[in-house]
DNA sequence: TTATACTTTCAGAAATTTCTGAAAATTCAA
DNA sequence: TTGAATTTTCAGAAATTTCTGAAAGTATAA
């Protein structure tokens, strides 16, 4: 078995930018290889396809099914475990978003609210105050984020292309409005 | 000098944090403690504090001057550098986005581009199709992405706090319009 | 100038993360 | 029940990232 020059390409990316996504790079190869392969691949053809150990593909589909990935796809007559994209490509990128925000985002949100509660209410030190802020943003983010990613692929993307637009009215209707505390832009 | 007990729960939680935020241990803790401490910290100051080497909190303070989230401060007569926040929460926040957005996002979109113009526009292969669906929301995150947090973040709040709005009015106008290829959620 | 107070650099040490591969565990056809 | 096919586990090896601290570099007060 072998992967055409583009597959290739596009695997050996992934795996360079995975550590940045937050996996390790034969979880992020293998999600390129799944992703670009129309037929279900099977651990041995994942092992030879990326010259990694068998066991390290066991991880790291372990790791693909909790970020809920992939899905295992099995047939009757073989004791293999198949490995399919669980989804568009949309699908997976919201898939992802939303993990990363549970690990990167929620865990700091618990412990600003816990900073606050132990914090004096009336306190007006700069930290208070920071953290405060932090919250605020955290909090707001949170919903938002939340709200728009459970949005049906479709309907976000009907959302993004007229994001900018509503940025913009925004941006208008607020311009000659007081309240900003910062200096105008160039 | 020392830590409050709050300061140092988010310096070390910031610290935990970092790695999955883009950025090591030292550099997420001396974030913290500069936009916690109200008055300027020079690096001595956060050697001390955080208790690591001068060297590193120099490679440290040259990481987060090029992800623009601190200023360095003088005063005549002092030869030290004063470490100072690059503006207020949100600023930072959307400083970390934006460049987030460039490591994470930008590389992938070039990749997938140049991928795209190599492979044969008639070909209906499925590699060829999840690679164009890739690209093209990658462009549209991307152009949307680069508006929203270009916004300040007065109208970028005001926006937040309709989002789920808008998308809830998005999902009203379209849930009996056919076109969605998707059965319908449970 | 020049002495000195400070910052930067970077080779190698330390810490952390990832990967291998053999052994253990599991699954299922017969 | 087997027992062969497959997956999982995990100790230690390998790779990568982070950190230290001494030496080199730079800037400025005197």
């Amino acid at each position: 078995m072998q992967m055409s020059a583009e597959t290739e390409t596009f695997v050996v990316h992934f795996g360079e930018m995975a550590s940045r996504w937050g996996f390790n790079r034969t979880v992020g190869q293998m999600l390129a290889l799944i992703v670009l392969s129309e037929k279900p691949l099977n651990a041995d053809d994942i092992s030879q396809l990326l010259a990694v150990s068998r066991g390290n593909v066991s991880m790291a589909a372990k790791e693909l099914q909790s970020w809920r990935l992939v899905k295992v796809h099995r047939e009757p007559g073989d004791r293999k475990d198949y490995l399919v994209a669980n989804g568009s490509i949309w699908d997976l990128a919201q898939q992802v978003m939303a993990e990363r925000k549970k690990r990167e985002v929620d865990p700091t949100l618990s412990v600003v609210r816990g900073l606050l509660m132990t914090m004096d209410d009336q306190s007006e030190s700069h930290a208070r105050q920071q953290i405060q802020e932090m919250n605020d943003l955290l909090e707001l983010f949170s919903k938002w984020f939340d709200d728009v990613n459970n949005m049906r692929p479709e309907h976000l993307k009907a959302l993004m292309k007229m994001g900018a637009g509503v940025g913009r009215v925004l941006e208008m209707t607020q311009r000659l409005t007081p309240g900003s505390k910062k200096q105008e832009r160039p």
